[in-house]
DNA sequence: GGCCAGGCCTTGC
DNA sequence: GCAAGGCATGGC
């Protein structure tokens, strides 16, 4: 088990603020966790007596259960490789927040949206799984998405256990019982697998048909066009990392199924260009404050909030997507209750 | 059962 | 350059 400390930070609203489609809370049997690229083979003891929740994904190629206590991180995982630096990294935890949100902290929507939210931060994810999964979230709802990358992931991803370090007393795990459906080889803490992001590379080859059976629909020759770019070098994922916003969103844009807002949003989570300010329609929504009854375009809104928020715009962005979700959300449930 | 979703692409002005 | 229409599909 690992401890990071955290201070000023979210994991909850960081993870669950649609930004990465492969993390999963596990919080009861009832959930899920296949539609995700994470398999679990029997009902996990997730709460640990105290009543706290896990996480569990990827960071990077490491698979990874993860929760929070106060301003620290505990993160279990069976790769070595997975280092504080390297979670301390994924999680942005070295980007000092205060001063990036009294940058963006210049209206009162905004302001309620990062009291909402404190401590969400901008994950630093894999460029190509950043990219793949943009082009999947068009015109697409967040968990139709969680479920076509989990199938894509469960297809042509690698299984990886979340085995516990031998000779430690968790080894064997507590809930994988024999006798359970669909066992895994190799076992895992708790009965939980997950499958790696596929390569480009594998994507390139899979047929379009194939994919479109996964549900990507009219997505898939996109994400098959793009992972053949990717995958025959044309689109230098390391480069990219290297070059500013303008540069790298030419790029992007020459993408197959990648328009202004794809773009941004795989500039903002995969490259860390925060400047970047994906407009999609609850950010078009959240804007109507700024322009009131004004006619704008979407170009309009994306341009005026990149002078208004300034260089870390996407922040701002992000806070405010999460905000008037979790508003609309929260009406939602209320109006079901009456 | 209809509306909606982290839009993009093509076509026609 | 801009507007309109088509696109696959599952969640709610």
């Amino acid at each position: 088990m690992l401890e990071v400390l955290a201070p000023d930070f979210s994991l909850q609203a960081t993870l669950a603020s649609g930004q990465a489609f492969r993390w999963t809370q596990h919080d009861g049997p009832s959930t899920r966790p296949a539609d995700a690229g994470l398999a679990r083979d029997s009902a996990p003891s997730h709460q640990d007596g105290t009543g706290l929740r896990w996480w569990y994904g990827f960071i990077g190629p490491s698979v990874a259960k993860i929760r929070q206590e106060g301003d620290r991180l505990l993160v279990e995982s069976s790769d070595s490789a997975l280092t504080p630096e390297r979670i301390s990294r994924y999680f942005a935890l070295d980007l000092n927040l205060a001063d990036v949100i009294s940058s963006i902290d210049c209206d009162m929507q905004v302001h309620h949206a990062i009291a909402a939210h404190r401590g969400l931060r901008i994950l630093r994810q894999d460029g190509w799984e950043t990219l793949a999964s943009f082009i999947c979230a068009s015109f697409n709802n967040i968990k139709r998405i969680e479920g076509m990358l989990g199938r894509l992931c469960q297809a042509y991803g690698r299984p990886v256990a979340l085995t516990p370090p031998p000779g430690t007393a968790a080894e064997g795990g507590p809930a994988l019982r024999a006798g359970s459906s669909g066992p895994v080889p190799g076992g895992g803490v708790n009965g939980f697998r997950g499958f790696s992001f596929p390569a480009p590379e594998t994507v390139a080859g899979v047929p379009e048909r194939k994919l479109r059976s996964l549900g990507l629909g009219y997505r898939a020759p996109y994400l098959r066009s793009t992972a053949r770019l990717v995958a025959d070098g044309k689109l230098p994922m390391a480069q990219l990392q290297r070059v500013d916003y303008d540069a790298a969103k030419r790029v992007l844009l020459s993408c197959d199924g990648v328009g202004d807002k794809v773009a941004d949003c795989v500039a903002l989570f995969g490259f860390e260009k925060y400047e970047a300010f994906p407009v999609d329609v609850w950010i078009e929504r959240a804007m109507r404050y700024y322009f009131r009854h004004r006619k704008i375009t979407r170009k309009g809104v994306h341009d005026y909030a990149r002078t208004h928020f300034g260089p870390y715009a996407g922040y701002a962005q992000q806070y405010l997507y999460h905000y008037v979700r979790n508003l609309r959300n929260g009406q939602a449930a209320d109006s079901r209750k009456q």
